[in-house]
DNA sequence: ACCGGTGCTCTCTAT
DNA sequence: GAGCACCGGT
């Protein structure tokens, strides 16, 4: 009887996976191979085998997955229980979790114990935007000029640092480090970290290096862990960088052919994904995690899914044909047993304008046809950018539509405040959070004062809280007295909102909304919301809304704060974790940083929610792990799809490749990819190329749109379609008296003189421009103003 | 101290 | 086309 279940229809090499429990084991599954039903079979396999499910570990990279993952296996254990249905089913204890989640979560647990230098269990994580404040600050302590080292890619310098596992001094010490360039980096290198560890905060990046060192140099934090956990599973494995190979590596511990010491029990370590859906190179993600594994464990099984039970046979070989193109793979089979269904259809348009009223349309004829809705279809794009002019075409249409963007809400500008000011209660010391609620609203509190704080806090080592605070007091630095009061006010301000939330009390079974409470007195007490009450705009009432949505979402979070329910920190955990530094339960304060830590770690992809019964428009990237009925791919053009940043670099161009390939793959049975003749990037309208990945997908498989602006040779296009696209040609704009020697004033390049016209279908104008020289317009979209 | 305007830069993907 | 730094007025 056991087991039964768990084996139904399930093909031979899926089956296969399940049963293989002992050793390390890479499952290459390919898209639609049905991936997370192997998974969580899997995992309910090994409990209904007698496995404490608290030895098992399941790491995936966002949190959707995870929680679909553990929502799955419940399901099936539930069932499988015998009528127990106690809380949490056979499942108690089992950890399914983001490798984020699960880095924060050993460090909070384990930084104070293994002496990780300048951080303990209550560190603050900083975002991208917290992250490129204090840069700067560093950058400017250094005494550089932010124009010669922009923020922006010294930042991504640090993290590709980081990501490889090399700190400030290793970075110094490594070849990229030596000459002088390398040289001030690995200074401001030094200086961030300094300014991270002052703040007791550590970044996304620090979460998994940090972790990565502690597991590699604490061997009592390691033995602890391999204690717990006796089976690892990491989803996504093609997207791990160096530093998550490392923890699973060292977690799985056992036998590998390097760098590791041989562990008394096998290597129980299950990697699950797919070489040609790595996208994620330029965060540090190296293909070779999964490419070398067999090389890495010895004895180690491979089981290759390559079966596609998701997309038509059209979408498939489409696929298949396209991503065979790279080199840097291992090759399976893409096939199904899937109807054949539509040819995939490429439509080239105008412009931009023109595609999202072709995407739009087309998505209309789908739900006509009465197979799918709204939320069964998708719109993929290569950058957030181009998202524009679909949303207007779509709201200019009245369909739904959600975009798939997480972190959005979270990166408004009230939120924002709203979250510094909690932050600050949580942890005094988090001087990006101080500095930007300080005079938000204006409280009198200016930049001279400020300056002067800061210079005291510089010199007699103290924190900006501290000096703050002493100013106020008249300990400090000698400020006006009308600063002093105002300093004196908000010091006790956030002073009353921490004597609110005092450490160690109020449990989570405690005061019931504390935390809420908490959001909304801040809120309140702040002036915040009163500061958006004020301003009479749309976006001021929108922002009073949004708040009021924090405090409803902070009250969500505490009630479904329930032991085992939060991959972060369950209660026992909480418990546990208590222990070691000496207090009895998760007080408001555990609760207020557990929330904190939960919006900063907050994907993208987590806002996938297809019950909203609306379209979803999403980046590629985004798009990984999903499917719909129907897609439309826009974009499909050299520079953006291809994109300009890759255009010479052969490995890059297998990356953006295999982008393609997972948007592609997204599609059950619908496809639409479209390429934009001309396209308006930041307020410039130029002439594209199509892109070199429509040409690669085979003709037997795809057919040009009848809506089709342009028609090529060698294209199957559908009956009806002649002379169709003439009518959707730009109307010309004549050549309206525009001659040459007319002076004209362009948006962007200002006044120019005509040197020549050309009429017909697309009339254009040539005209000189006083700085940038001739350029040639196309009237229907240049919206040239005359001047004479 | 604060606020609004201008002019400049730099454009991807994201936990 | 947006976000940021700087500047000048209130």
């Amino acid at each position: 009887m056991q087991g039964e279940g768990i084996f139904s229809g399930l093909t031979e090499p899926q089956a296969e996976a399940v049963r293989h429990t002992e050793g390390a084991l890479l499952v290459l599954a390919g898209p639609g191979s049905g991936k997370t039903r192997v998974i969580t079979r899997r995992i309910a396999y090994l409990v209904e085998c007698g496995i404490p499910p608290w030895q098992i570990l399941a790491v995936t990279f966002t949190n959707k997955a995870a929680a679909e993952m553990r929502e799955r296996v419940v399901k099936l254990l539930g069932s499988a229980d015998g009528g127990t249905p106690q809380k949490g089913g056979g499942t108690r204890g089992l950890l399914v979790t983001t490798f984020h989640a699960l880095c924060a979560r050993l460090l909070r647990k384990y930084a104070g114990i293994a002496g990780v230098p300048g951080i303990d269990g209550n560190f603050v994580i900083y975002d991208t935007d917290d992250q490129m404040t204090l840069l700067k600050r560093a950058i400017e302590t250094l005494e550089l000029s932010t124009t010669n080292w922009p923020a922006r890619s010294v930042l991504s310098k640090i993290s590709d640092a980081k990501n490889k596992l090399l700190d400030a001094q290793a970075f110094a010490a490594s070849p990229a480090g030596g000459d002088f360039y390398g040289r001030t980096l690995a200074k401001i290198y030094a200086e961030y970290q300094k300014g991270l560890r002052a703040a007791d905060a550590v970044d996304f990046d620090d979460l998994l290096l940090l972790t990565a060192k502690m597991l590699e140099q604490h061997t009592e934090v390691r033995e602890a862990c391999r204690d717990r956990w006796h089976y690892l599973l990491v989803d996504e494995y093609q997207d791990t960088n160096k530093a998550q190979f490392e923890i699973a590596a060292l977690l799985a511990g056992g036998e590998r052919a390097a760098g590791g010491e041989a562990n008394a029990r096998p290597t129980n370590i299950c990697v699950v994904g797919d070489p040609d859906q790595s996208i994620y190179a330029w965060r540090g993600a190296d293909i070779g995690n999964i490419l070398d594994f067999e090389d890495l464990y010895p004895g180690s099984r491979v089981i290759a899914l390559g079966e596609n039970f998701r997309s038509t046979q059209h979408i498939i070989g489409a696929a298949d044909r396209l991503i065979r193109k790279n080199t840097r793979r291992k090759h399976k089979d893409l096939f199904t047993s899937n109807p054949v269904g539509d040819k995939v259809e490429v439509a080239i348009c105008r412009d931009e304008h023109h595609e999202a009223a072709l995407v739009v349309d087309w998505m209309k004829a789908r739900k006509q046809d009465g197979t799918l809705n709204w939320k069964d279809m998708a719109v993929f794009y290569r950058t957030n950018a181009l998202s524009r002019v679909i949303e207007d075409a779509m709201r200019a249409e009245a369909i739904p539509y959600v975009i798939a963007r997480g972190t959005a809400y979270y990166q408004r500008e009230e939120v924002k405040h709203a979250l510094g000011y909690l932050r600050v209660v949580a942890n005094p010391l988090d001087e990006v959070s101080l500095g930007r609620v300080v005079n938000v609203p204006a409280r009198g509190i200016g930049d001279t004062t400020l300056g002067k704080i800061e210079l005291w806090a510089g010199e007699n080592g103290s924190g900006m809280f501290e000096a703050l605070r002493q100013s106020a007091a008249g300990r400090g630095v000698a400020v006006g007295p009308k600063a002093a009061g105002a300093i004196g006010k908000f010091v006790a301000m956030i002073d009353v909102w921490r004597g609110l939330v005092p450490e160690g009390e109020l449990g989570v079974g405690g005061v019931k909304g504390s935390l809420a409470e908490l959001v909304e007195k801040v809120v309140r007490d702040s002036g915040l919301e009163a500061m958006y009450k004020a301003g009479r705009t749309d976006t001021d009432e929108e922002r009073v809304q949004n708040l009021a949505e924090l405090v409803s979402s902070a009250r969500e979070f505490e009630e479904m704060y329930e032991p085992g329910s939060d991959p972060v920190l369950s209660k026992e955990e909480g418990i546990e974790a208590s222990r070691h530094r000496g207090i009895e339960a998760v007080g408001t304060m555990g609760l207020l940083r557990a929330y904190l830590e939960r919006v900063t770690l907050v994907s993208d992809a987590d806002a996938v929610d297809p019950a909203q019964g609306a379209v979803t428009l999403m980046t590629l990237h985004a798009a990984k792990g999903l499917e719909f009925g129907a897609v439309a791919m826009i974009g499909l053009e050299e520079g953006v799809l291809p994109h300009s940043r890759v255009a010479s670099n052969p490995a890059e161009l297998e990356e953006e490749r295999r982008l393609c390939f997972v948007g592609i793959t997204r599609a059950m049975r619908r496809l639409l990819l479209t390429s934009s003749r001309y396209r308006t990037v930041r307020g410039i309208t130029e002439r594209t190329m199509t892109s070199r990945f429509i040409d690669e997908l085979p003709r037997e498989h795809v057919q040009l749109s009848d809506q089709s602006a342009w028609q090529e040779a060698g294209w199957d296009v559908p009956g009806r379609a002649e002379g169709r696209s003439t009518d959707l040609r730009p109307v010309s704009a004549e050549v309206k008296g525009l001659r040459v020697g007319i002076r004209v004033r362009h948006p962007q390049f200002g006044i120019g003189e005509v040197v020549g016209v050309t009429g017909g279908g697309d009339a254009r104008a040539q005209v000189r421009f006083r700085d940038i020289g001739i350029k040639t317009l196309v009237l229907a979209y240049a919206r040239l103003e005359k001047l004479d």
